[in-house]
DNA sequence: ATAGTGATTGAAACTAGTTTCAGCTGTCAA
DNA sequence: TTGACAGCTGAAACTAGTTTCAATCACTAT
């Protein structure tokens, strides 16, 4: 508006001319290099400001051949669980001076390799994924692009890149072992799509066959708040529901609740991931803490220091740990 | 590892001795362009594949003056309504070839500009903000940075930035006209720190003088259970709850059915954002909803707008509606 | 007076791509 | 047989920074 010149943007070029110095001197001036002169110094900084200079981060990138940027490959944000997560995860990678780029996948193995490519052609350094199952492309293209890669929210120490989360058949024994203590045997699971979810899918298989009822639908609150009548229809015996998330638990919780039946008393509930609110519910639910924050911490700590070190991390397990509450009780 | 050179990343200039070809050759090849005769890019893409070839992004930005990035600031990812906006918004920007790159505030001004920062550094070409109250120097910073900015879940014509949002003033008054049409006058607003979120102040202000019992507490599910019981406490007569948001009109919904209050018959509740859980909570939750996924993509398309075409965008404002559903009723 | 040293500074050569411009073919029409 | 033109290709000049290396300069020690 104000210069002379067609809105070009200035290039530290310019900014040397401005200043009457060479562009050496100005690239000190920009990195807090020691060794120019006072003078000089004030004299470049009033050049920059004067052209209201600004550094290309995309020339930075090309000299240092870093780009500073990783990418999170996720299910969905639509999910506390995961937003919590993104939450630490952006947060544990701020601090070791790297961005993050969030993809979110749906749980679709094309889009996860469409979205991973996009992150790689973007120049991402280290990839954060979630789950261990994912397209045999997938692995094809990291390998083209040799990037670090670590997979969360799963723990399985022969996965090819290595996990930091939750051994997630732990989780649900947990739960079930819980429920078992309490005498409960007619137990129902409520899960939600386990094709779409790895995690999902291995607890599932590490309890269907000690769980006599199974019930699926949708991952959603009304999806669990509906499936009670009908379990209940279909398994009149069931004394407990299993849930193999929270958001499940909470609308199975509610609607037991809403239809006058006694929890625990006729029926247990138990879930996991263990959500801020499921502390609140009427009756408190038990559930299975998941330590998605330390998930966060621990999966940037490990993918920056494997990218700025090249030390490639150990399988990393954290521990879970039951939150028996008030929706669970004897038999 | 195989290779006999020291691990160093192939370059264009690399590809095309070894397709013995020039570098321009290799960049057309790289862009697609026609008239590159058919043997010739056969060699090329042999040359890249033997090479393990990939071209940087850096330099490809440093080119087209563009990295397609974007920022977006928003105080939390850890709550339902913003993880869903910025779940549309991501793939808002997706569909204009954009990425986004998301930066946590925690509502805090500082950090906001600290993080702004952080982007602008990064290179976005556009910015993303919540709401439209922030620290001065701000400003100035996008001021330095020239670059278009948007500001989002708010609406308000008289704002510096194109705020695309709803009016959060009529989100509050639709929801106390709801009650009062009801015939509730001894209402009590339930809400959280307004001072760090300007939606919560804004929907406070809006309503404070017409309604007679005020209590603030932390913007949580637990927050909004355990402020219940105080109600009731200091205002017996109340027959209305006015929560400013969802999470705690949920939270105070359960506890209150947990206390054994008949809802809406004793007290009537009602929420604002309309979470997909409210309309499966016990009594279904009355709340006003929020248009955030045509938010996400009315903002990401006019930021990828004004930055591709230079278009600012002019402030737009996203119907707001009323659901009415059982958690309110007539006094 | 002279050599040695440290502090500044700049020219030029990098980083890795894209783009322009010119040159060289080969084909077709006059 | 010549001119025109299209198709293909490469040299070199861009993009915007950082970094190396050599050249100053002032100042101190011999």
């Amino acid at each position: 508006m104000s210069s002379s010149s067609p809105a070009r943007k200035p290039n530290v070029r310019d900014v040397a001319r401005h200043a009457r110095v060479s562009v050496a001197t100005v690239s000190r001036v920009l990195n807090g290099a020691q060794n120019v002169a006072a003078p000089t110094r004030a004299r470049v900084e009033q050049a920059i400001a004067a052209l209201r200079f600004v550094p290309s981060s995309a020339a930075r990138a090309i000299n240092s051949g870093r780009t500073r940027l990783v990418g999170a490959l996720i299910p969905t944000l639509d999910h506390a669980i995961f937003a919590r997560f993104i939450d630490a995860l952006e947060d544990g990678f701020d601090s070791y001076g790297l961005s993050v780029i969030v993809a979110t996948t749906g749980g679709l193995a094309d889009r996860e390799r469409d979205r991973a490519q996009k992150l790689l052609d973007l120049g991402v350094e280290g990839l954060v994924v979630s789950g261990i199952s994912r397209g045999a492309d997938f692995e094809a293209l990291i390998d083209r692009y040799q990037i670090p890669v670590v997979a969360t929210s799963y723990f399985d120490p022969g996965y090819v890149y290595p996990t930091i989360g939750y051994d997630n058949a732990e989780v649900a024994r947990t739960a079930l072992d819980h429920l078992r203590a309490l005498g409960h045997h007619k137990i129902t699971v409520l899960y939600g799509p386990p094709d779409i979810n790895d995690r999902t899918r291995t607890r599932f298989e590490s309890i269907q066959d000690a769980v006599p009822y199974k019930f699926q639908t949708e991952l959603s609150f009304g999806a669990g708040a509906d499936a009670v009548p009908q379990i209940l229809d279909r398994h009149p015996d069931t004394t407990a529901i299993i849930c193999l998330s929270d958001v499940l638990a909470q609308g199975a919780l509610t609607r037991l609740r809403a239809m006058g039946v006694d929890v625990p008393g006729r029926i247990s509930v138990i879930g996991m991931d263990d959500l801020p609110s499921s502390q609140s519910f009427d009756p408190p639910l038990s559930t299975v803490w998941l330590p998605v924050n330390d998930m966060g911490r621990a999966a940037s700590g490990a993918l920056a220091r494997w990218i700025e070190a090249g030390q490639r991390p150990e399988h990393y397990k954290l521990a879970t740990v039951l939150a028996a509450r008030q929706s669970t009780g004897p038999v």
